[in-house]
DNA sequence: ACTTCGACCTGTTGGC
DNA sequence: TGCCAACAGGTCGAAG
């Protein structure tokens, strides 16, 4: 479920429910993540308030006077405002109760997801630190990826689906963004021209622009637990439509694997 | 410095 | 209907 554009749509509509609202405790059922939740969070952050909800690549930040929550939602996971009073749903693993009654609670099936606790800036963490650039950031642009791609011997979408690179890319919008520049997912990054990344940035800042204003749709229902990206979905070109044929040349959109991860593209529309 | 690959989990889907 | 394998929106960190 969460790619960027979800996160981001989730940081937009979890912020006026928590923002400024003091914590009053925070319940871990199961500190067991792909980290453990560390203890010194439950210890610590009861008594702060929220100053602000930020994101950095997929991370989002609950800011305090006192230190960072940082939260990842991995592969499945997702974060809802419910009544502090209502009993807790299968795989709702961490619990955040506000002084107001309500709660910020992280589901997440996988476990894929982090749930971590940092007294100093949290762009500084380990996790954060090496993290390229943000995609629909200005520092993101033809130059920056053809500069840094010049030493690579990996593929395009290996390459921009680097956190180290590019923050934040994903899966499915890295799939959409190379079929938009019209550029095969193997074409070695190292080869690539400049003109043909100036493409390339449009095309990423597009897509995921695209894919937040669809997010702020389903914003509205938020707190209702919500679900699955109804409307993406009808605009991917490739992703996912594997022997469909290519919206713009017929092609039959083909499936390939790099990485560990299917990739989607039109042989035709992409070279 | 860069690439490759295993690891972490559980739910859903599709074929037989 | 049941069973099993394949696969899923992520990405770190070790090893080569």
């Amino acid at each position: 479920m969460p790619e960027l554009p979800e996160v981001e749509t989730t940081r937009r509509g979890i912020a006026p429910h928590i923002t400024g609202q003091q914590v009053s405790k925070v319940i871990v059922r199961n500190p067991r993540l792909r980290w453990r939740v560390p203890a010194t969070l439950a210890k610590q952050l009861p008594g702060h308030t929220i100053s602000s909800v930020e994101r950095r690549a997929k991370y989002l930040l609950l800011k305090t006077g006192t230190g960072t929550v940082i939260i990842h939602l991995g592969m499945s996971g997702s974060l809802r405002i419910t009544d502090a009073t209502a009993p807790p749903a299968d795989y709702e693993h961490v619990e955040f109760v506000f002084a107001n009654g309500k709660s910020l609670r992280l589901r997440d099936p996988r476990r894929f997801g982090a749930v971590l606790w940092t007294r100093t800036d949290a762009l500084k963490h380990k996790l954060l630190q090496k993290t390229g650039p943000e995609p629909l950031g200005k520092d993101m642009d033809a130059g920056y990826l053809f500069d840094r791609s010049r030493t690579r011997r990996c593929s395009v979408k290996e390459f921009i689906m680097n956190s180290q690179v590019v923050a934040g890319v994903g899966n499915i919008y890295a799939c959409e963004a190379l079929f938009v520049a019209g550029i095969h997912p193997r074409r070695a990054a190292g080869n690539i021209s400049l003109s043909r990344y100036q493409r390339l940035a449009k095309a990423i800042k597009q897509v995921l622009k695209a894919a937040i204003k669809q997010g702020g749709t389903s914003l509205r229902d938020f707190t209702a637990s919500d679900g699955k990206p109804g409307y993406f979905k009808q605009q991917l070109k490739v992703y996912g439509r594997e022997a469909n044929s290519c919206d713009e040349c017929g092609s039959m959109i083909k499936r390939i694997t790099q990485g560990q991860r299917s990739s989607f593209y039109c042989p035709r529309c992409q070279r």
